[in-house]
DNA sequence: TAGCCCATGCTCAACATGACGAGTTTGGTG
DNA sequence: CACCAAACTCGTCATGTTGAGCATGGGCTA
């Protein structure tokens, strides 16, 4: 039976949401192939990854030293050319981060990492930008779908900036009165007594996602806008 | 860089409705491990494999004897324990087709090849079980989404044909009245001057699915019931 | 205090959805 | 030819969703 040496590497796609644009983590590689280039962060599977999931984690923490975020798979590339040192399947991997909450750092075989608008991206090593591209299809998919988008804020938000998340994301404005309509009506979010820092105007008021409330929905609802 | 030995695999939820249930496509396996449970068709990519989307084509074609089907990636499994021979990734693809216009026969490393209720599975090998699970899910999630419900019929199909998909695959009785309009307001189906074989009542008209109707709809309809 | 800017709340018409009733058409069958 | 069974047509009605207008609240700044 034949079962030829393929090598499978994990590869993080991290967004997070900063002053109004989507960025994404990108590492600078060290090394060749495409040393210098800016890629996705990611490696090789080791054999104490107990699954893939585990693997993804790791290379994650080992950029972000964050751990206990979102994380799912997206979808696997294996074209046959998409690594010149020969056949490497790529698992890929879809993280949402809060910019602020954490610091990125540089892992041992990279020489640099920083976040990036999703607007402005670098030239990119291997097939990356793809791989960017369909992750993001599937990012806006998620916002409308799943309550994807409270991974990308801080356990305390006003709706201002749960509206920001949605509006980067989608890339077009949202009304603001049937924004906060929808997402009030879905019975998710716990009004706290708190309001957001001072501004030059009105305090808004700050939620909470609360997963509970999700949970006990009969049905799914879809924020759609 | 540590780069250790994996190996993978891709392999085929091949679904079908027959008789008003959905079927899927299951192989005897030949060899050890498992040798004799019942498992998903696939087997491990080759060098010759562009793709791992030609891999999935390739398997399909090894039991089925079709090309030019519904053929889509769903999700990588990469559990440590999933496969006693060593660390094996599988890339599961999900097919639809339709049971009648096919002829399945056993690939050389299977001892018999058949069509399984989903109701009604045997014991199942590696992590089978669970991937089967998972794609079932997504299958529903499908035919609600997207047109794929199409890619288990023939080119021709009456609406009826076209419900009994529906309720196959969800699980549950759907209003017909309902499920008429729904359909027929779509503006996906081009209606022929064709009815379905003579039965013991009033012959049903025929209808295809456009494509080219469905891509130019400036929303994606939903089909859920 | 006026003005600004956003936060927030209320309303309403247009439209879509799902459950359901009733009746007509069209073939075969006894 | 009466009858059956399913295909098909038409319409009702309560309910919910959507998008947009209108109005007010509550902080700050000039």
């Amino acid at each position: 039976m034949a079962a030829p040496s393929v090598r499978v590497t994990v590869d993080i796609l991290a967004f997070a949401v900063h002053e109004g644009g989507l960025e994404i983590l990108l590492v600078k590689r060290k090394y060749d192939p495409f040393k210098s280039s800016w890629a996705l962060p990611g490696g090789f599977i080791t054999e104490k990854d107990e699954t893939l999931d585990a693997a993804a984690q790791r290379e994650l923490v080992e950029e972000t030293n964050v751990s206990n975020v979102y994380l799912e798979q997206l979808y696997s590339f294996g074209d046959k050319g998409r690594d010149p040192r020969g056949r490497v399947v790529t698992v890929s991997y879809l993280a949402l981060l809060q910019e602020e909450e954490l610091e990125i750092k540089a892992s041992s075989d990279a020489s640099g990492v920083a976040w990036w608008p999703v607007k402005e991206l670098p030239a990119l090593a291997f097939d990356h930008a793809a791989i960017i591209a369909y992750g993001l299809k599937r990012l806006k998919y998620k916002i409308e779908y799943t309550p994807a988008a409270f991974s990308l804020l801080p356990t305390k938000f006003t709706l201002r900036d749960l509206q920001i998340v949605y509006e980067a994301i989608l890339g077009h404005e949202i009304d603001n009165r049937n924004f906060r309509k929808k997402f009030l009506g879905a019975g998710i979010l716990r009004q706290l007594d708190e309001t957001s820092q001072e501004t030059s105007f009105r305090p808004a008021r700050l939620y909470e996602f609360s997963e509970q409330d999700f949970e006990k929905l009969p049905d799914r609802p879809v924020f759609i806008f």
